[in-house]
DNA sequence: TGCACGATTTGATCTGAGTCAAAATCCATT
DNA sequence: AATGGATTTTGACTCAGATCAAATCGTGCA
């Protein structure tokens, strides 16, 4: 039975199910995540509380203006955070990778001016494996252990800094440094979830869903990595896998 | 001597000196701000570590790169927080109004990853007036009152999902409806200022800030603005004053 | 092995916003 | 009221990226 507790050998994938109990104790990301602020009693009331979820690609978590939602970790795969307008619109204001926090956008409950509504749609790019936490049990954390709401402070002030520095590239640069830009953050998160072997990575994202990131079209995202690849400051094999690239791509 | 804490008396606009002590009790943004989340006695504390400052238009307050700076609330005017290439081209991210934070962009003091280091620089651009806590004892505070941690955190929050609404403003916004959002955005803040009144309300910013907020050029913003005084979606007097303006202009 | 559908790439053309340049306004100061 | 510099507006032209369309490339599947 020890494996039971083997997040490799989770369920995933499966049919967007949930409800299996998590094990804190063996969460792959339980010092990387907001959880790393808790000690092991801490996250014992926690564990009470969690359940896990899996979501296949392309299957939406919440939908954007849905009543306010749970709380969650990522632990396994990559979601995209987005804004759509009425019309075909669509902007990805963000990208969730494992041990990223859900929830800090809805309002929290003390006396905030923010509504309870889910601002942005929440979908799995890759098979995702989420641990989630119900509403009122969290916040009830979030009080008692003011090291869990100083680490989502400091997350979401991050967060924030993210974001601004999107607002740089989607205002003020060209296509080609867009592309360029969103290779080498890509790459960076990679490197950090230990996805960027010597063999090189691969992108997350399909071409329309970069576009969507960086304010371009697929076809201006297309034609820029072509570009890339034949000025050699990029390598790949096949549209998803960067073998390689020149960090002064920049 | 009862004026002396009378703030609309307060000394403005003179040299960008700083050193008047703070007097809390008569804060214009006593409730407002950040402070609110204190008691009076507790805003004591705060108030034997304020310090206030006044900048003319055009003055920076921290330029991007700086070692990280004291924590500062808008007392009043506008200024705005730019991030800039090399090259001339500039990024307005945000603007800060009466009651804003400052600093929550810095690294917090606890372990956090974020470099000490200002990310923007901060200019002013109507006459400001700054009350400005030294990092150390604002920490401290920090730590002491859960309550104000709280509300930065809250802040924070707003903020991230400002800047992320403005991701979708730069990304997937025509230059008509940025130059329409951003009027509406305005008209809003002023609103909430009270500098709103039945004659309209000025825009705090230039053609060329309007423009480095919106990610266009001074021209175009300049010809937008005159095509929504054409169709009469809006009503101005002089480049600044906006007289009334279309609710339906989104 | 070969079919079929979705994703990506490439091509041709169009257009919204940028660029460069000059005229018109606005203000602050005298 | 007149002057001079900065800001805003307007005009003519250009170009990066969008749009429309078609050809490839992959990959799952029978």
């Amino acid at each position: 039975m020890s494996n039971d507790f083997d997040p490799s050998l989770a369920p995933r994938g499966s049919s967007g199910g949930s409800g299996e109990p998590a094990v804190c104790a063996a969460c792959a990301v339980r010092n990387s995540s907001l959880c790393g602020a808790l000690s092991s009693d801490e996250i014992n009331e926690l564990n009470k509380l969690s359940r896990r979820k899996s979501l296949d690609p392309g299957q939406t978590y919440v939908f954007e203006g849905d009543k306010a939602l749970d709380f969650a970790n990522v632990v396994q795969g990559v979601a995209k955070l987005t804004r759509g307008a009425e019309d075909g619109r669509l902007q990805i204001v963000g990208l969730l990778f494992p041990s990223d926090f859900i929830g800090g956008s809805m309002a929290l409950g003390h006396g905030s001016d923010r509504k309870a509504e889910e601002p942005y749609t929440i979908e799995a790019v890759s098979p995702l494996e989420l641990c989630i936490f119900p509403r009122a049990g969290f916040e009830k954390l979030l009080m008692r252990f003011p090291a869990l709401e100083h680490k989502l402070l400091d997350r979401t002030l991050t967060e924030l800094q993210v974001a601004r520095e999107w607002m740089v590239l989607l205002g003020r640069k060209t296509a080609q440094e867009r592309v360029a830009t969103f290779i080498l953050h890509v790459a960076e998160k990679m490197r950090n979830h230990g996805c960027h072997s010597s063999l090189g990575f691969d992108l997350p994202l399909g071409r329309g869903d970069i576009a969507d990131h960086i304010g371009l079209t697929i076809e201006t995202v297309s034609r820029q990595i072509t570009q890339l690849k034949r000025k050699g400051i990029i390598d790949m094999q096949g549209a998803r896998h960067v073998r390689s690239y020149d960090l002064d791509a920049l």
